[in-house]
RNA sequence: GCGGGUGUGUUGAAAUUGGUAGACAAGCCAGACUUAGGAUCUGGUGCCUUGCGCGUAUGGGUUCGAGUCCCUUCACCCGCACCA
């Protein structure tokens, strides 16, 4: 019986759908471990092999840490909601649901092929009514919460109607809250609402018809379909994520992720230390305060002019007459840009307007212009800033541009060519500050605009609301209803409000569940638009520890078990995006006591991408001639995507290149050697580069394990590679080299002769490695010891030996081990042996081998027990001199021992 | 511009974290068995002027000893980018 992989697969593949080997239940007796893959949105494409990447290695994770004994989580699901369905749906209008279930059906048994250990009762998908019930359920708890600042956590915001009424709050009096109406009310609350309705600026896609978030949005352009964004006033929904960024950023620091990832997400928050002052501003004799945020107070006595962004509204009130026309046409021209236009060309062009008003530096009392330019933000600070072109760059150019003053304000600086933006240097022309380092006028001069009253410190974070609203039909729709224009909460026990049919997916101006029938509450008209794909993959993690709970979103018990997700695998590309909103998803269900970690995600691996490696054909230009790679440098020629299935080790197959193509049928070559030598480059996989591998393919020609083995062999899981089918023979043949330690035509050779030395050894060193690299995901290196233990072994079939490696290796390729520990004689499923016993059975090897080095050169070797003091190793390689093993070139000076490693000798 | 990261054979990559650089694979070369081989097995394979020679992007430093630590320069990748 040869290795034969496809029976042994879809074998063992049904035996554990059949026998529920994977399922998992709440077990107080064994302590649990969570692995979480990042879903996958179910496109058309289906999977290529690169999508299963951080697939298997959680798998293999997952896997292993069952073998020790853990009760292992690990499901799987969908995240279905999102564009691309609907884009499709509005091109063949098909519904949006007949094509995600015939997708999401294609991915499950693309999934089922490899062999992953998931528990598929606990699937969740984010557009199934059962799940966006709870989606919804979220949604109403942040409609119906406030960010109490004073406690630092979100809490009912009953509690805070309650205090409005007795005792005001923010600057309502109690009598102004008693005396107001339904709509006034509902306009105060709103400002506290962490599930609120505002106007905003938002990132328009007129493409897509659709409001986008920041993560959304990248060079200008949608990052789903690559269309241009502009930015637009709506009145939107928005979570008030600003209000968790300090915990967003503390918390961060315990994760176990990588430090890039922190580090983008911290860039994302944005914190900045800084100081607001107010400067006393007038405006056609109007005199009126104006508060700007810097963290540069000690550069106040450099301040030349001020700005103000176009979109603020204080550019309303401090445009003079004389300037008012001027202004106005600038702000509408600034408003007519897209965020593309704006980023747009090298070094940004730097415009801007004079608003005909002045302001006063409190520290001086300096007169200095106010000017309207859009770099400055409205959204960001004030809207306002004190400009110090001496030492900001931006200011720089900006008063390079329009013929403003600079002054420098720090000793001996240059600022004829460019500002000075170090913080460092001694004051000068700084009234008080003079002759101080500026980390210490940063601090004095925050002393002292606190000691007058003109300012205080302030700390901003960049990080902004999320807009929750998109006008589009294929997502959760909000659970509010408007009652005479006010929005209302649906009540929670009519959820899951249900997604309407609607006649047309085709796009109207108007979101499309404004088109559907009877969309209303109790005889009011509900929202019209629905919520973004972040929605649905916030809180998932959650769903799966109790999917079928129809009290909760997650049951205290389950919750209280699973706690959060132990091991979270998934790309990048979600740093500034789902990774922040889950976080505040759970802190806010943390606040209310809903969920019992403050973090959903302990530890974080980034899988790398896999990406393609396209092949190319070189024909010369003008004819139908094809040259090989090495003879194109002599024509002209054309490089031309050839499918990658045409080609074997970058040789052409020529005759199943004619017949790919009727052009090419009549083709003619030039080759080397008698072969067509292809040129290939990485580029990401993609059909219109013919250099696509699917999974399913490399499952029937090597099988799950080999694909499974050879993706973990590629590389280190973190690191993005091109997919190269070369190579997927090596592992292959260990495997096969494995089998054959079981059987040799059919015959099973496995015997229960006592293992030597040498072969204990071997296995020894293999555990030690397998238990060094597992939680370091170097699963490459893990590989690399099999195939050398293997070697090692050579021809040994006994069960001492075999047992012990079987299991090792179930992880990495389950469906061959099942086998193996069947032929063993086992009756139970591998997946349910316990690993500790084989690593207490086994232990460590018990001498180490020192290499002895002379002057950095390695003469001889000691093998020393493990216990050995570096003392005693030391004697034993004095002992060398006697023995004569070591002949030496001068007598031993220093012994140099590092314990269990090596022995440096230095020579007189 | 700011922040993070990476540079090792023909290729994917190892290197017990400061200790024989290139493990393990792929590719290539040679051989064995074969009607055949994209099967199996064995051996070889960093470079050169074959020297106790040179080699981990570059130049320097620390050390008995550096791919690893420190500084210089260069190249590439990723993230953020008028965030005051």
């Amino acid at each position: 019986m040869e290795y034969d992989f496809k029976s042994i697969e879809s074998k063992w593949q049904a035996r554990w759908a059949e026998n529920g080997t994977y399922k998992v239940k709440e077990d107080p007796s064994r302590p649990k471990f969570y692995v979480l893959d990042m879903f996958p949105y179910p496109s058309g494409a289906g999977l290529h092999v690169g999508h299963p990447l951080g697939y298997i290695a959680s798998d293999i994770y997952a896997r292993y840490k069952r073998l020790k004994g853990f009760n292992v989580l690990h499901p799987m699901g969908y995240d279905a909601f999102g564009l691309p369905a609907e884009q499709y749906a509005i091109q063949t209008g098909q519904h949006p649901e007949v094509t995600t279930i015939r997708n999401i059906s294609r991915y499950r048994s693309q999934l089922d092929r490899i062999g992953f250990s998931f528990d598929w009762d606990r699937e969740v998908r984010t557009c199934d009514p059962s799940y966006y019930k709870w989606t919804q359920w979220a949604f109403l708890k942040m409609f119906d919460s406030w960010y109490d600042p004073v406690a630092d956590k979100a809490r009912p915001i009953a509690e805070l109607e309650k205090r409005l009424a007795t005792e005001g709050y923010g600057g309502v009096s109690a009598d102004e809250w008693n005396a107001a109406d339904d709509r006034k009310k509902s306009g105060i609350l709103m400002g506290y609402r962490i599930a609120y309705l505002g106007e905003t600026s938002v990132n328009w896609c007129e493409e897509l018809g659709t409001v986008l978030a920041n993560d959304e949005v990248k060079d200008g352009l949608s990052v789903r379909g690559g269309y241009p964004v502009e930015q637009k006033k709506m009145r939107q929904w928005q979570l008030r994520v600003s209000a968790y960024a300090h915990r967003l950023l503390a918390s961060l620091e315990a994760l176990d992720w990588s430090d890039s990832l922190k580090e983008m997400q911290r860039n994302w928050i944005g914190r900045s230390e800084g100081t607001e002052v107010e400067f006393m501003t007038e405006c056609d004799g109007r005199k009126m305060p104006v508060t700007i945020f810097t963290t540069r107070v000690d550069t106040i006595f450099g301040v030349t002019f001020m700005v103000l962004a176009p979109e603020s509204e204080l550019v309303e009130q401090l445009t003079s007459e004389a300037c008012r026309k001027e202004v106005e046409e600038y702000v509408k021209q600034v408003g007519r840009k897209t965020e593309r236009e704006r980023i747009a060309g090298n070094g940004r062009s730097v415009t801007g307007v004079f608003s005909g008003s002045y302001g006063i530096n409190p520290l001086n009392g300096e007169r200095i212009p106010i000017w309207v330019s859009e770099y400055v933000l409205a959204g960001y600070g004030t809207g306002a800033i004190m400009a110090v072109p001496a030492h900001d760059g931006r200011d720089y150019a900006f008063a390079r541009k329009f013929d403003l003053p600079v002054i420098p304000i720090i000793e001996g600086c240059d600022v004829s060519e460019s500002s000075f933006d170090a913080k460092q240097g001694r004051m000068c022309n700084s009234g008080f500050l003079d002759g101080m380092e500026v980390a210490e006028a940063i601090e004095a001069a925050k002393d002292y605009v606190e000691s007058r009253g003109i300012g205080r410190r302030k700390t901003n974070y960049r990080l902004r609301d999320a807009i929750f609203s998109r006008q589009r039909y294929w997502g959760e729709p909000f659970p509010i209803y408007y009652k005479d224009g006010i929005p209302v909460a649906v009540d929670e026990k009519d959820l899951p409000l249900t997604l309407p049919q609607i006649e047309s997916f085709k796009p109207t101006g108007e979101p499309p569940l404004a088109g559907a029938k009877d969309w209303t509450y109790g005889g009011y008209p509900l929202e019209t638009s629905t919520m973004p794909g972040f929605a649905g993959s916030s809180a998932y993690y959650l769903r799966y520890m109790d999917p079928d709970n129809g009290d909760a979103l997650v049951g205290r018990e389950a919750n209280g078990y699973w706690r959060n997700v132990d091991l979270y695998v998934g790309g990048t590309e979600h740093a500034t995006g789902h990774l922040i909103y889950s976080r505040f998803w759970n802190k806010f269900l943390y606040d209310l006591g809903y969920v019992c970690e403050d973090e959903p995600f302990r530890k974080l691996v980034n899988q790398g991408m896999i990406q393609g490696r396209s092949n190319f054909v070189y024909r010369v230009v003008g004819t139908n001639r094809f040259v090989s790679l090495g003879l194109k440098d002599r024509y002209e020629t054309t490089e031309i995507h050839v499918d990658i299935s045409l080609v074997h080790n970058d040789r052409l197959d020529i005759e199943a290149f004619k017949a790919w193509r009727p052009d090419y049928a009549d083709a003619e070559f030039e080759l080397e050697d008698g072969e067509y030598v292809c040129g290939w480059a990485v580029e990401k996989m993609s059909k219109s580069m013919f250099n696509v591998v699917n999974p399913d393919d490399i499952c029937e020609t090597y099988g799950a394990d080999t694909l499974r083995l050879y993706e973990m062999f590629l590389g280190p899981v973190e690191q993005s590679k091109p997919w190269d089918t070369k190579g997927i023979d090596g592992v292959h043949r260990f495997l096969k080299k494995f089998w054959r330690l079981f059987y040799d035509h059919g015959q099973l050779l496995v015997n229960d002769g006592k293992a030597t030395p040498a072969e204990l050894k071997a296995l020894h060193r293999l555990i030690g490695k397998e238990q060094e690299d597992m939680d370091n995901f170097s699963y490459n290196t893990t590989i690399s010891a099999f195939m050398i233990a293997l070697n090692e072994l050579g021809q040994c079939s006994k069960r001492e030996i075999l047992e012990p490696l079987t299991v090792l290796l179930s992880p990495f390729a389950p469906h061959v081990c099942e086998e193996l520990w069947e032929a063993l004689g086992h009756s139970e499923s591998v997946a349910d042996a316990r690993f500790p016993e084989f690593v207490a059975a086994y232990a460590a090897e018990d001498n180490v081998t020192y290499p002895v080095q002379f002057n950095g050169k390695m003469r001889f070797t000691v093998d020393m027990p493990k216990s050995a003091s570096p003392a005693e190793v030391e004697s034993a390689v004095r002992a060398m001199e006697q023995t004569g093993r070591y002949v030496g070139d001068g007598s031993i000076a220093k012994v140099i021992v590092v314990p269990g490693r090596i022995v440096n000798v230095v020579v007189k």
